[in-house]
Parts: structure tokens; C-alpha cells; sequence
DNA sequence: GAAAGGCTTAAGACAAACCTTAAGAAAAAC
DNA sequence: GTTTTTCTTAAGGTTTGTCTTAAGCCTTTC
């Protein structure tokens, strides 16, 4: 599992730059410079990042801009660095989404300091709301809408995807068929009905394909499916 | 015991409120029609019913405002029945808390599909809210529908498990073959049936295996079966 | 203590629930 | 408008649960 931390550095003067990235490396996270906004862009495209340093004047597209597009696409922590310290333009940082503000002429120790706090908020909360459904080795992430089995990623259509979430959100529970068919499909479960069997039956297929040695969705007859423990 | 299961019929018309009733009848629930929303009221106050089928157009008193005091009181589920077929009307009264809509003209069988379905939420719901039986080292889990006896989780059929449920809500009192029998198969008991008897017999194995030193099920000869304590 | 009736248990026939597969229908993507 | 994916339906086969039967055991009654 990759647990490195990389934060994006946007500063286009290249000693602030290059000073930025030196103390990130000292507490032990992974600096990538940029020295422009459009380069900045072309960074958060190729890789996800978990903090991003983000001067505010820059050249090729501005800073707000870059804020106002970051936040269009997901919710990565921004730390805008500026050297108009007015309040105005701290106000406007945070209100437009920065999570917090750094004015020119830095200290060292000091922003160290805010880039651990906003990482240890992040971290927190990401966890609270982070939904990751983990079963054995199935890990379903309810964000992305992915499934991983045995580490590899696994192509689920929605229904089937709706059932695993169901059974996975309470292991220990039978779900009748019925409960499973109008949670899933939304509408009245008539009896003697094979389409959940069959999409049980199709998911099991491309679990066991992922992992043929283990079982995880449990026939209970007469009641339902669960989770294999 | 009393498990009738009582609907209330909120309708004006007289034939269709009529054609409700038989629906339900057919269903072995017992319905009690109201032909305005004041009588409605007095119904409600008098006796405790399991399920509403509301009309939106009354007289007395229109059904949204029924709704609302149901609401305001208690949980019983409600089916709102209208000739407004609009979305909008739909939306609104699922959204003031209507469990489900049945728009007019309806089809038979469907009103009977949804008034099961609502019945079978709600006492899903209800019962996992009641949580855990526990006698001498057996914990009966409602909402899992899983036993564990002596530490150790027993696989049980669903007749076994209805019994052993059916026993365990009332350790103390005394199962007639009969009432056995109606609950859990819900069909009339016609005398010299040796099912429950097996079942039983069936049952006591699964819970002695698990525990060998200890016995559950007590035998009243001449009477029927209950929790040994 | 023998007879009668209720209870237990085991085995096998049967039925119901379930699984899989494949093909056609419907929906979504291209 | 065509291709691809996904969903549903239906059929045949498998597994598991249920019910019946029947033999034997236990309790009560006379």
C-alpha cells in the first residue's frame, strides 16, 4: 500500500520554491514543485495529491483560479501562500475554500507547522466520512464506487454493486430476498423471483474469479444471503 | 395472543372503500372502513391499528391533514391512495411521511403486493429494534437471525429458528402444539400432526450438540413445549 | 405392572428453495 | 442507428428442508 504523502507545490519564484519543498522533505512528505499554474494543473491531473502550497500570484493562470478548479474536481487541502497580507485577501482565501493562509515573509518552523495541523484535520475527517467497506479481502470504496478483491479491482455492474454494498454495510445480517430486491431495485418484491438469485449468483461468479479461494456471500435457506465470516 | 393484523380504510367513495376491504380480507387482515377523516380520527384513537390506507380527497377533514396528526402520534405506516397522479403529489406525501402511494385507478394484486411489503418493513424494523433473546447461554439475535449457544453460532432451518424465537419471547409460558403450529406454519392445526414434534425434537439436537450438558426445551406432557428453566 | 396414549427419533420420500446457464429484451454507449 | 453491456426470464439440475411413517420409549392411569 502507497502511505507516502505528496503535497504540490505551486510557487513560481524558484528559491521560495525550492525552500517550500526542502521543509516538506524534512517532515518526511513528498514535495513536487510547479512553477506555474497551468504546470500546477497538469500535476493534479496525473497523480493525487494530499496537500497543495499555492502562491497566489502567479504567471499563466492565477492562484484563485487554480483554488476555484481544485475545488471544482474533489476536496484536496489548500494552504495559500501570499505576500499581500491585507485581511482582505486572507478573508477572501478562506472563503473561497483554502483551508488555511500563509503570508510572505514565512517562518520555517511555522509552516511546517500549519501543513502537519491541516494534514492531522484532514486526516480526521476524511476518516469519519471515508467510506470504505472492508470484508475480508474486499475492500468497497462507497466514494468511488470501486471494488478491490484479493488487491485487484473488480468491474461490477450496478446492480450488483448495490447488493455487495447492502450485504456489506451489515456483515452479520440476513437480507431476505425481499428486503434485498426492494432495497436494490426500489420497487415491490412479487415472490418467486429469480433476478436476485441470478445477480447473486453473477456476483459470487466475479468474486470467485478475483479469489477463487475463498467464499464470501452465504446462501442461508429459507432466509436470505449474507457475508460469509 | 391477538395477531390480527388490523388496516384502517380511509375512503369515501363506498364502493371502492368496499373493494379495499375485500383486498384485504383476502389477505387474512382485518380492515375497518371510515368514509371521512373525523371518523378516521375516532378510529385511531379507539384501537391500535398495524397499517392506514389513506385517500387524499375527504370529506371532514382532507388526508394530508391525517396524515400529519398520524404522524404526530405515533408510526404507523400509511399507504396514500389518490387520483392525483402527479409526481408531485407522490413526492409530497412520501416526503410527510408516507410509506408508499397507490395511485387510482389501482390494480388489485399490487395493492395487495404493497400492503405486504409495508407490513414486512415495517415489522422488520420493529422486531430488529428488539434486539437480543437471551436464555441460560442461548442468545437468539433478531436482526442476524443467528444463534449462539455456548459461545459457538448454530445453523438452524427457518421453522427451527421461528420455534425457537416463538419459545424464547415468552420463556415462562406453556406452547400448545396448537398455537406452535398456527404461529410459525400460519396455517390451522387439525390435531394428530407430528411435524411440530419433529421440528422440535430436530431443534433440542442442534441446541444439545452445542451444549450437551445443559437442556432448553422442556416437555409439558399433555400441554406442549417451553423454555426449561 | 399392563395397557393406553402421548412423546421421541431416525430414515426415506418428496417438495421447495436455490444455482447455473443461456438466450432474448432492454438500456446504455458509441 | 449500431454495437455493447446489462438485465430479465426460463429451463434443467442440484441441494437442502420438510413431512410422513413407523418403531420404540416414557408417563399416566387403572
Amino acid at each position: 500500500m502507497d502511505e507516502t504523502i505528496r503535497i504540490l507545490v505551486v510557487e513560481d519564484d524558484d528559491d521560495i520554491n525550492k525552500l517550500l519543498c526542502k521543509i516538506i522533505k524534512k517532515s518526511n512528505y513528498k514535495p513536487q514543485p510547479a512553477y506555474s499554474g497551468t504546470e500546477a494543473l497538469i500535476y493534479l491531473e496525473k497523480q493525487k495529491y494530499d496537500l497543495v502550497l499555492l502562491d497566489l500570484m502567479l504567471p499563466g493562470m492565477n492562484g484563485e483560479k487554480i483554488l476555484a478548479k481544485i475545488r471544482e474536481q474533489g476536496t484536496i487541502p489548500v494552504i495559500i501562500i501570499s505576500a499581500k497580507n491585507e485581511k482582505e485577501t486572507k478573508i477572501h482565501s478562506l472563503r473561497s475554500g483554502a483551508d488555511d493562509f500563509i503570508s510572505k515573509p514565512f517562518d520555517v518552523d511555522e509552516v511546517s507547522a500549519r501543513i502537519d495541523s491541516v494534514l492531522r484535520r484532514y486526516k480526521e475527517s476524511n476518516i469519519a466520512h471515508k467510506k470504505v467497506l472492508t470484508h475480508k479481502d474486499i475492500h468497497l470504496d462507497l466514494e468511488t464506487k470501486t471494488v478491490h478483491v484479493n488487491g485487484e479491482e473488480i468491474a461490477l455492474t450496478v446492480r450488483e454493486y448495490k447488493i455487495l454494498t447492502l450485504l456489506m454495510t451489515s456483515p452479520k445480517k440476513i437480507f431476505s430476498k425481499a428486503n434485498l430486491f426492494e432495497s436494490v431495485w426500489g420497487e415491490i418484491y412479487h415472490g418467486d423471483d429469480n433476478t436476485v438469485n441470478v445477480h447473486v449468483s453473477n456476483l459470487r461468479n466475479k468474486l470467485a474469479k478475483a479469489n477463487p479461494n475463498e467464499e464470501y456471500i452465504e446462501t442461508i435457506w429459507g432466509m436470505g444471503y449474507r457475508m460469509k465470516s
